[in-house]
DNA sequence: TCACTTTTGCAACGCTCGTTGTATGTTACC
DNA sequence: GGTAACATACAACGAGCGTTGCAAAAGTGA
């Protein structure tokens, strides 16, 4: 059926809606990530990228050279980054060390952080998606990629919050015991463990209330054993 | 060379090493693990598992003859009965409950338990690496093999340490809070978060002693946070 | 030694998919 | 309005891979 022949005659097809230009650069990546993240590297297609874009397979090739490893390449820096960003927007909004927490509320504005980490989640669930697909193909990543993702992801929002709980732990509002580097890993798992265990990490969403319960759960458990008094 | 047309004739090279025949099945789905673990479903390759195991290509088709599908159904059976039972006989080893740990042995016992449980993760390293790409390809896992999967591995081995947390709850010598199933989450992720992290997720192991000081203060920090004095 | 099962090598099919070239159409800018 | 940059449709190549069939070879057991 390929071979009619027919050449490039019938183009009589009104155009599809033809947008701007230089935005289909980031609908593309935004495209991918959700393709990337849902299916991987190896499984997703390019076919399916240009889809979810609304562009043609073509255009990624124009926008992207290197094919779909600079592609997937774009999307784990675009993706962190954002992601990123928001998480020490977050960060900033519930612990703004200008102004410490007073000791009582405390546990309200670690809670309130929490809640909006667990909500970026779901937010940007493609993100996370891509993360776990990250994680598993590690392998198969060159480890300069993998390295400068890390440092400007994952390592560059833990180092902020290292510094918070030291600053916390200053003030006497925590007790880290020397270790706020610990005191984050431990924070970080503890906030969303159950509930990424709970939700297939991710894959079938937990209701807002339950997602809330088992946020402060890991909360209350991450002061007892850091709370000042403890 | 493969097209010299020589046809079935020169079969003169003197056989490889056969050993027996009913091994192969499993033998195969041990190089199975490696691969699917190492590569993933999509990348892994039914000509490389075949290579690991030493065994010819149509040789994984007679055992298994549903296909590559099959074969990773079996490996995912296989790979979490083996590692469950393998946790399991650990939990049983370090917290037996018909001697229930004198309360200065306590630390002591979970932390043989949390080390032992750590060490699992470098002694299967190939199922671990599988659960990470069984998670982020979770969706394209049929929902029957994946809830099959997760009651007789995670699910089987959670359970057990939540009877555990519950009776030691009951013996006074932890405090629960009312949630054992939430403090074996807890637990869980306190003892392994810093080091599938440090670790990227085992990719690049950690010294022993290592290792060991960071499962140590995740034992430590779940007993300042559930300890019966807490 | 002789049937029977298992394993193997090999070729081939069919399909998917990444990638590229090219001619045509469309948009933006002056 | 015309020109240059950008997008698209289409076709095609090539490689990889899952899968199957088949006949030779090797092991197994009586």
């Amino acid at each position: 059926m390929t071979g009619t022949g027919s050449g490039p005659r019938d183009r009589t097809r009104t155009a599809q809606p033809r947008r701007g230009r230089a935005d289909k650069a980031t609908a593309i990546v935004q495209a991918a990530c959700q393709v990337f993240g849902r299916d991987g590297y190896s499984r997703a297609g390019i076919d399916a990228i240009a889809a979810q874009a609304g562009v043609s397979t073509r255009t990624i090739y124009n926008h992207f050279p290197g094919g779909k490893a600079e592609l997937f390449r774009s999307v784990m820096r675009w993706s962190s980054e954002r992601v990123r960003d928001e998480q020490l927007a977050q960060l900033r909004r519930y612990l703004d060390l200008e102004r410490p927490p007073h000791p009582a509320d405390l546990e309200r504005d670690l809670l309130a952080l929490a809640r909006a980490w667990v909500g970026l989640m779901t937010d940007f669930r493609d993100h996370f998606a891509l993360v776990r697909h990250i994680y598993a193909e590690a392998g198969h990543i060159p480890a300069d990629v993998l390295d400068a993702w890390q440092e400007t992801g994952p390592r560059a929002v833990g180092g902020e919050v290292t510094s918070t709980m030291a600053a916390l732990d200053e003030l006497g509002l925590i007790d880290v015991h020397g270790d706020p580097a610990q005191a984050t890993v431990h924070f970080m798992a503890l906030i969303s463990a159950e509930i990424t265990q709970r939700s297939y990490w991710g894959v079938s969403p937990l209701p807002q209330e339950e997602a809330d319960r088992l946020t402060a759960a890991g909360v209350r458990v991450f002061l007892r054993a850091y709370g000042s008094a403890g």
